[in-house]
DNA sequence: GCTAATTCAATTGCAAGCGATTGAATTGTG
DNA sequence: CACAATTCAATCGCTTGCAATTGAATTAGC
């Protein structure tokens, strides 16, 4: 055998930097991060904060492991980052009366007023992105099936 | 108006965390990195490390502009990664002796020695992402696009 | 030739992100 | 009931990633 293949398939996959998928996804996911540092600078959030801000504006009162299982981040990230949040006024975090292991996140009145604020980001975004809906759509389908496919490979 | 709508266009961004195609950039692009993580590991590299050794396996002798210019990053990350890197024994770091500002990378012959030991990384990763190419052409080419067109937005 | 502007890497301070571990609370099993 | 196993949040140590700044070297303008 001249050259080493991929299992069955005899299919190369590509070895420099410009070949790679992932260096595509990884430098846009950087990309995102820099225009959402931007809009989200006037809310004082960052996009992870913004993300479990948004988990909360949907339904208020999560655990921490609630949380992790929406955003795919587990308690060493999500426990530093709620107690930012809770600094800034934003949420209250209380031990559950039912499992005292579990902490319950809620949004103080200042938390749910900073919804009506962050009513442009989704729309400022999007022009951002400069892509048609059908795109966007087709790539969001896409990235759910990659990270479906990349978590189960990650033991 | 009853609701906001997007310049010119009438079309309504999702508001909610399923609905947004950033959030899966985002955690596709942390699904992605547990996998590198652990591919890496006997590397004793991280995926920001790799990205530098795959510019170095390309070309070596680089200035950290242009390893920035190539991987999106600047001088603030680059310089304690490549310091790392240095440490490992992977790479050198000398100042340019025509400009004195510039600081040449150049690998090691321990970091080209590397490169062998990294061959079956991208095999394993096509493997885990579990996709056949011409999907994964096609979301490489759409994810470039959209890193443009955040760049551009982003100042 | 001399000063101003620019370029380049480095540094600082902060916020993720995560592997590994800890400790408390709960559940399961005999 | 007892006690082992599990669950849950928190903590530690490390590596990104970046805005802002610094300081040295180079280039441009006069």
């Amino acid at each position: 055998m001249a050259t080493k293949e991929t299992k069955d398939s005899g299919i190369q996959p590509p070895r420099t930097l410009d070949g790679q998928l992932c260096f595509a996804l990884y430098s846009a996911n950087l990309a995102m991060g820099k225009v959402y540092r931007q809009l989200l600078a006037k809310l004082d959030l960052t996009y992870p904060q913004y993300l479990v801000m948004l988990v909360l504006w949907e339904r208020d009162g999560v655990t921490v492991s609630e949380l992790g299982d929406k955003l795919f981040l587990d308690s060493a990230t999500l426990t530093p980052l709620l107690k930012r949040l809770q600094a800034a006024g934003l949420v209250a975090r209380n031990r559950s009366t039912q499992d005292e292991r579990q902490v319950i996140v809620t949004l103080t009145d200042e938390g749910r007023a900073l919804q009506a604020k962050a009513a442009d980001v989704p729309v400022d975004l999007f022009c951002a992105m400069d892509c048609d809906v059908e795109t966007l759509g087709g790539l969001k389908a896409q990235l759910e099936m990659l990270r479906s496919n990349l978590s189960d490979a990650a033991k």
